[in-house]
DNA sequence: GATGAATGAGTGTTCATTCAT
DNA sequence: TATGAATGAACACTCATTCAT
């Protein structure tokens, strides 16, 4: 029986910002979609940049559950590196429908937290849990020998990541022939370098 | 003896933009900054779009003679990796003064592109030319005998320029502790990987 | 052991109007100050016009007790001016340090009593009170042959009083050069005029 | 065949004003009264506070040219008197017909000055003008001999002004019984204690 | 070719007030 | 009696754009 309005404005709001992109969704439009009155959302929300913190904590927040839910942890390299191609593709393939794709909205939020200083603890908790999981499967595989132990997990973690991620950016922007498989040939690459 | 205000113009809107991001900068505010008229401005661009579009072009214009022009072409990839540091180093540092860094301009310019697809192919070419030193680099330097033979250039090139940009956008959102160090670290793994 | 919430609104609601002015307060305002629900408030006042109203009647009653209080009685005339221009120049100096001086709420009292006739005797008693005041005052000299006896003591009063109000007028709007100076000369003129 | 539409909109403005109070107009009903359009008017005032500003302005250069056109100069102060009566019943019965009297404007012109400083030199000259009129009226009546020579000129015109003013401010708010014959008797006992 | 007055839908925000709980 | 969620008209202001001169 729960109303729970503060959350369902969040909602819509990360709804249409993943929709048109944050800089292009007006408060009104929120208000409009959220079928609630202006001085309702009002009520709950005193200017835009609220509604907008809420939306960046929530998006965060979600993220973070998402990779901390994530069946990696007891994968192999290898397996993980599949997991995130596949990751990938599923997000290049939503973009190509929608204007923004969720990996603009991803930006957009790292950017809002910049300006917003004491927000940059949230989305460093989700880059942090998402290397944390990439470092406990290097070491796993180090342990089991299929990977070499001078090896740094942690550069090796946050190497995948910011290979994925800087490809990401490249496949948004159309530079790339074959998003696809230069990702794979990109995570090879890394991987073989690494195996014993 | 032209006047050129059209490409006076191009270059007001581009400082706004690189100064205040471009969703945030009105074509009456480019207007005033540009000294011209209302009716002047509009006579070089019949809309909004047409200006901003002109930006782009220039922006990655100046981007492609920019990557052109850097003296990496004889150098040892050794060398060029240094040079991605320092450049890199550049640009955190600017980013860290102004509200708005070269880096978030540069994303709102390939995500503009994104929308216009005739426009995909500017962009593409300074990616192109930046990917083709590279190789070229590393070629050289497989050719010198540091580097493997049994590596792909290609997929090599890619993936330096993927880590340095993914690296770019985790600076640019706070989450890592040390981008300088890190960034260090990331491209020694890719070298030490792929020397002999 | 009453609450007495109603008495606490209106002094809240009186605070308020006398450091932004009455038009510059919101409903909102006042029952963010007086810490209760918006329920609450607007279970003791129906309206803002309710609430104004408690406060107008407050206002002047507060002021004709002062009147009432003030220790005249028995004064000469002289001691009188002297203790107005006293007053005089409190009122000055604290209004030179808000934005809105107690003036200020005075004359918008007044102004407002104008449109709710029914309330107008409430501004007036004090009027009455100080006028009546100053009349004993002026008949008190009389008697004692300070003052002539062929003198009018309702227009004197009210001479006095116009002038003083008047020049109050003069002064918060700044067009006076020496305010203090010149109320001392307007009242010695008033008081030689009428003296033997 | 001149627009001057900013003209235009500053008397539509102080039409309003002067009706309904300065506080109780908004900047759409201006726009609306004005029959332009909102990016029209706001072409001419880039804000309320501007257009407000022109309208002060307007209002005490109207002002001003009045007193300075006054049939003053060369009437013998008890005429000049009577000439104050007149103006001053014209003045209470408009109000007694509107809602604002034109006495209510001219108090929120003042106040608002009050807030401007660098306006305060605007209404100190139509007050300086007023009194220059009547010190010259009065220095006339002392070398005619129907003044005495031992008053203040610059005292007596001050005590004119303020008690006319104290009793505007008096008549306003409903406290006299019978203006008219108040300000009669005032200013008589004022004209009687400086003539011969 | 150049000027700037004019347009009107749109923005974010505040307001006094109502009403189900 | 008391709460605070909800309402919607109004507010000051910005925007990209048009067009008569």
């Amino acid at each position: 029986m729960e109303k729970d309005s503060k959350g369902q404005i969040v909602e819509v709001a990360l709804q249409l910002f993943g929709d048109h992109g944050m800089k292009d969704v007006s408060f009104n439009q929120v208000i409009k979609a959220s079928g609630l009155s202006k001085g309702a959302v009002y009520h709950h929300f005193a200017s835009k940049q609220e509604l907008i913190k809420a939306c960046v904590i929530a998006f965060w927040e979600k993220m973070t559950i998402e990779v901390i839910n994530a069946p990696i942890e007891e994968m192999p390299l290898k397996d993980v590196l599949s997991f995130l191609q596949l990751k990938s593709s599923e997000i290049i393939q939503e973009g190509e429908q929608k204007n923004d794709s969720i990996f603009e909205l991803y930006i957009s939020m790292l950017f809002y937290v910049r300006k917003e200083p004491e927000l940059i603890p949230i989305p460093k908790k989700y880059f942090g849990a998402f290397k944390d999981k990439l470092i406990n499967c290097i070491k796993n595989d180090q342990k089991r020998g299929t990977i070499k132990k001078d090896i740094s997990a942690e550069t090796t973690a946050l190497l995948i990541l910011s290979a994925a991620e800087g490809h990401g950016l490249y496949t948004i922007s159309c530079v790339l022939d074959d998003p696809q498989e230069e990702l794979k040939n990109l995570l090879n690459q890394i991987y073989n370098s690494i195996t014993i």
